[in-house]
DNA sequence: GCCGTTTTCGGCCCGACTGTTTTCAGTCG
């Protein structure tokens, strides 16, 4: 039972008891309770396995250990089991549906006994549920679309298309008048590698002018709400948007309380609780006196704590670690001196040999490894050892030409099947960075794909296991490997992993990079480039470093080549 | 159901917008 299976389930419970009308307290602390379990990167099972206490969790405590490790052990969890004896199961999928919560769906079923999808269809489309108290005709027709949108809408957009979407939209912003400070919020600010919705803030003294301004953005497919300082739209891209207005003196706090994340809202909120305050978007107040609101720095202080960047923010110890003045100096792109894995014309990358090597320079990178696919990947035009040696040839000879700046030989060797690699041990040891990965057999099981890798890094020519899970984001779940297993492997052999910033990969995420430096592995940032403007991912990579709590020295290459050189030799 | 440098009991983040209402409940983030 992994994670995601035991947060699911609650998920569930928190629904059914919500219908219910249950204490609203008791279904947030499941709701809560299943967020830091699908978070947490260690999987629950093994934890009770080895009988360490899970009231060490946040937000878990005595009675849902107890039920959590009951719904490992057996499968089951009976009261979750009695709730749905009380109620159809269904009703917790309508919870998905926008515009219905719990009341709604109370009702739905109690006067209508609708208890799916397919039923609220149906009725919406009869025009039943018009006829129901609270309801009319306004709220059917949203219901229905929300209910038909469940479908085939992805469920979040990438972080890429989330950023070029907020610029494109700032950017018309600051074509209205009067609009002062405008800056994107929520979880792009925060840079989690998809986004649920996109959160634009704008300050501006004149909010009637730029809410006017806005609603003639081209790029509006449908107005969902519209009021004087807050608007949510639907973008032709399919993009949601929520666009909230406020004096510029309240900019900071608005700031800190789009941005969240709601954890991490509610703990800091708490905290001012504490001390007699309050803070919300437009400040932090002593009773009706304003003490702070035009920067986050401001409001942070009153609750004595330090500016904490937005990647942190998640309540994942960020709190604690700012209170005793320990965060970590985040690693940031200028620390970045290189990239160390991407793909030039021999294989299937579409600039050459040269023209990478000068993009990267033009970076004011100092070096940069040419890796492409070796000989098992075919329909990529992957290399053997013999046009791989005429590639070391050319780059030798680029090197005599380049100044200051050094190409690092290198290959992105395929794992096989049964853990060997896909070009010969005489010339992988030639090569100065020697990454490797996975491409094929994604379905072998957890154990087997494991031993695989692991057996991949016991070639002592290897040094970066890249792209470590092969997810690809709303494309793929990655092969079910053993992360922690890997890690701890390629601590005891001198190996590294690979960030990968390709913006459909972010691979490794969030949560594993931070288990990385918790176990002591250097990870590389690594843009996987095809073409020279790809290498522009590196800001994707840094940003996923940061939200795992990586500094500058846990990062390859911020290294210098001459370290970099001698880290590579095992 | 969780949690505690005010509390082991009594709190638990806070406000905008909509639709359907005559003053507000429900939803959302």
């Amino acid at each position: 039972m992994q994670n995601a299976d035991i947060a699911r389930t609650l998920n569930r419970l928190a629904n059914l008891l919500d219908i219910e009308g249950a204490n609203a307290f008791r279904v947030r602390a499941y709701r809560s309770a299943a967020q830091t379990i699908e978070f947490h990167p260690h999987a629950l099972q093994d934890m009770v396995a080895r009988e360490e206490p899970l009231t060490e969790l946040p937000g878990i405590g005595r009675d849902l250990a107890e039920k959590i490790t009951e719904l490992i052990n057996t499968g089951h969890l009976p009261v979750l089991e009695e709730a749905e004896k009380r109620l159809p199961p269904g009703l917790s999928q309508l919870m998905r549906v926008g515009q219905l919560g719990p009341a709604r769906v109370r009702q739905l079923f109690e006067a209508l006994g609708i208890d799916s999808l397919d039923a609220l269809k149906k009725a919406a489309r009869n025009g039943r549920i018009r006829t129901l108290e609270g309801f009319g005709e306004k709220t059917e027709a949203g219901v229905l679309k929300e209910a038909e949108r469940l479908d085939d809408t992805p469920p979040r957009v990438r972080l890429d298309e989330a950023h070029q979407a907020a610029a494109d939209l700032i950017a018309w912003l600051e074509r209205a008048g009067g609009a002062q400070r405008l800056s994107a919020a929520g979880s792009l600010r925060r840079g989690r590698d998809t986004v649920g919705d996109l959160d634009i803030l704008v300050s501006s003294e004149d909010a009637a002018a730029v809410m006017t301004h806005l609603a003639s953005y081209p790029e509006i497919a449908e107005t969902v709400s519209h009021g004087t300082t807050k608007s949510t739209l639907l973008l032709h891209s399919g993009v949601q948007v929520d666009v909230r207005v406020v004096d510029d003196e309240s900019f900071g706090a608005a700031l800190y309380y789009f941005t969240g994340s709601q954890a991490h809202n509610i703990a800091t909120r708490k905290m001012a609780t504490e001390r007699g305050l309050k803070i919300n978007e437009y400040g932090v107040y002593r009773g009706e006196k304003r003490l702070a609101g035009r920067t986050e720095e401001e409001v942070l202080a009153q609750i004595d704590l330090p500016w904490i960047t937005p990647e942190l923010r998640e309540n994942r110890g960020e709190i604690e670690a700012a209170r005793e003045g320990t965060l970590p100096a985040l690693v940031t792109l200028d620390d970045i001196r290189g990239d160390l894995h991407m793909h030039t014309t021999a294989s299937d990358g579409r600039a050459s040999l040269e023209e990478m090597a000068h993009a990267a320079r033009q970076r004011g990178y100092r070096y940069i490894a040419i890796t492409d696919h070796s000989k098992r990947l075919a329909m990529a035009n992957g290399l053997d050892a013999k046009r791989l040696r005429e590639q070391m040839s050319e780059i030798d000879a680029l090197n005599e030409r380049l100044k200051n700046f050094t190409v690092l030989k290198g290959n992105e060797v395929d794992i096989l099947e049964d853990g060997a690699l896909d070009l010969p041990d005489d010339v992988l040891k030639e090569l100065d960075v020697c990454v490797f990965s996975v491409h094929s057999k994604f379905n072998l099981s957890r154990e087997q794909q494991t031993t695989r890798i692991l057996r991949a890094m016991d070639n002592p020519h290897v040094n970066i296991l890249a792209h470590p899970t092969g997810r690809i984001i709303n494309g793929r779940q990655g092969y079910d490997v053993d992360i922690e297993a890997v890690l701890h492997g390629a601590r005891e052999r001198g190996v590294f992993l690979e960030i990968n910033a390709q913006p459909a990969r972010l691979d490794l995420s969030d949560h594993w990079v931070h288990m990385a430096r918790d176990i002591g592995v250097a990870l590389a940032i690594n843009t996987d480039a095809h073409a020279t403007d790809q290498l522009g991912h590196m800001t994707l990579g840094v940003t996923q470093a940061r939200r795992g709590w990586l500094e500058k020295s846990d990062v390859l290459n911020t290294r210098t080549v001459t370290q970099l050189k001698k880290m590579m030799r095992r």
